[in-house]
RNA sequence: GGUCCCAUCGUCUAGUGGCCCAGGACGCUGGCCUCUCACGCCGGAGACACGGGUUCGAACCCCGUUGGGACCA
């Protein structure tokens, strides 16, 4: 890779322009970072651009699903959302003054016509462009047309760009691209050229799909006598199968992973490395990102998504985040209780301070939200099922005298706190000659119907005295019934 | 089919001619810790696609081959 310096063009103006034909991908999420890194590393500005020009595939619903995706990953525009449906006037007008100037002319080929030709140059070896039949034949404007690009680039079209290095393409292979189609609406390459003249953008950095489409926008640039960006393609994000990531892949859009209980934290550190690296550094901060990243870094070889990695990394921000910062988080995977052991488990509500406490014992157990609340259901709701895993671990009828005996010192204990409570299982153990496990484990059944917990002393000081004592009594109970 | 791009452990990557018989991370795996499950800690297996050059010296530079991908059709 030949190396970059880095132009500093001042100021740097970027912009994330996405079709709004779907939802927001971990691509185009992934791309909509880096310009926000870019931007906000340099001091720039960050631009958000809907290119919705194509009227039959774009929704509102892939619009308001791409702004929830980045705000959600937290990627805040400075200006915008500009629609390119809104600016269809200007398009126009630009087609014409390319008209009036001869740099464009209408043509009147049909589809069909063009197919036939197109094949005609193939079968006789040359490349399947437009002829140019129409340039100088002066269509009237009152016939349908479209209106064309007249080509003159000669020589090669080199683009500079500044992550794979100067690609060359022969101008030969440009086509007289259309403009403007019969119905008057822009094609892409000529309304992102317009936007990205007329937003001032300093840096077009983009996936690398969009790479050959490059030099025809060179073209129109020079053409139109406007200064040229940098350019910057990103390599893409492929599946397993190493093909362009799409729905088959299983969830793709940004916002499914909120909704299977990812932090946004670990998404963005997810993807940001996928193409960029900074050393051996894994973990990153928001800040750190701001002030680390740069294009010099980004890799040219297109990366897989590895679901496990963002799994390992969710894990991570979970048991690094405070208790009182997942709180608000958590709340949405937890299910409403019926018969709620701590009432009011709202964000402000009288028992938040247990739930913190229930997330930080279990924060660091967990990988996603959602599991996490699911963990946290047997501390939420007084009647949790005994887990059936219970019985083949020994929580069996031969569990009573020990769980009577510990109901008999705990109600006898005098502070119920972590030191204190060891002290009693640790003298129920040695009294019983049993070991730590033999105790903690029927206990633990009993307290939480679970086989797995966090520390047995944790769970008792989580549920209080009264709870824990009324736990014992029913699983006694409920053992008692066994055959 | 045409144009363009890419090529380091399974995956993400470090590496910009000597520091590399290639480093980190996920995953896998052996062990330690331990009341369970996790976490954590210590260790292990695991890669420079291939072939030619250039050079005293190449993962790094050049050419070719192979493989993969994207776009257009």
């Amino acid at each position: 890779m030949t190396s970059p310096t880095i132009p500093s063009k001042d100021p740097v103006r970027v912009r994330f322009a996405p079709s709004p034909t779907g939802a927001l991908h971990l691509g185009g999420a992934r791309t909509a970072l880096f310009n926000y890194l870019f931007a906000r590393h340099h001091g720039g500005e960050f631009i958000l651009r809907v290119e919705d020009t194509d009227r039959e595939r774009s929704t509102e619903e892939s619009v308001s699903g791409i702004f929830e995706g980045m705000n959600w990953l937290g990627l805040e525009w400075d200006s915008g959302p500009f629609y390119q449906s809104q600016r269809m006037e200007r398009y126009l007008e630009a087609a014409h003054t390319l008209l009036s100037s001869g740099q464009a002319y209408r043509c009147d080929c049909l589809p069909d016509d063009l197919e036939a030709r197109r094949k005609a140059a193939m079968a006789a070896g040359l490349p399947p462009k437009y002829d140019g039949r129409c340039r100088s034949r002066n269509v009237p404007s009152d016939k349908p047309h479209v209106i064309r690009f007249l080509n003159s680039r000669k020589g090669n079209v080199v683009v500079a760009d500044l992550i794979r290095g100067d690609v060359v393409f022969d101008a030969e292979v440009l086509d007289d691209l259309v403009l403007l189609r019969t119905d008057r609406t822009p094609t892409y390459n000529f309304a992102v050229v317009i936007d990205d003249s007329d937003m001032e953008i300093s840096h077009v950095i983009r996936g690398d799909d969009h790479i050959n489409n490059t030099p025809r926008q060179i073209a129109l640039f020079e053409t139109l006598g406007e200064s040229l960006p940098f350019f910057a393609h990103i390599p893409m994000i492929h599946g397993t199968d190493r093909t362009k990531l799409s729905k088959r892949h299983g969830a793709t859009s940004v916002t499914a992973y909120r909704e299977m209980g990812y932090l946004s934290d670990a998404m963005v550190n997810y993807i940001v490395r996928l193409g960029w690296s900074h050393k051996d550094q894994e973990i990153f901060s928001r800040a750190e990102l701001i002030e680390f990243f740069d294009l010099d870094h980004v890799g040219s070889s297109p990366s897989i998504f590895n679901p496990e990695k963002l799994l390992w990394l969710n894990a991570h921000y979970m048991k690094t985040a405070s208790g009182k910062d997942l709180l608000a988080q958590t709340l949405p995977f937890l299910p409403e209780e019926k018969d709620p052991l701590y009432p009011g488990t709202k964000e402000t509500g009288p028992a938040a301070e247990q739930i913190i406490r229930a997330i930080d014992e279990w924060k660091g157990r967990t990988r996603t939200l959602v599991e996490l609340g699911e963990s946290l259901q047997p501390f939420l709701d007084r009647h949790f099922a005994y887990s059936p895993e219970l019985s083949k671990k020994g929580f069996t009828a031969e569990s009573i005298p020990v769980l009577r005996d510990l109901a008999v010192r705990f109600e006898s204990l005098d502070v119920w706190d972590h030191d204190h409570l060891a002290g009693v299982l640790k003298s129920a153990t040695e009294d019983l000659s049993l070991k730590l496990g033999q105790v903690a484990s029927p206990l633990r059944g009993a307290l939480t119907g679970q086989t797995v917990s966090p520390g047995i002393h944790e769970v008792l000081i989580l549920l209080g005295r009264n709870e824990s004592l009324s736990r014992i009594r029913r699983a006694i109970e409920h053992l008692g019934e066994k055959p």
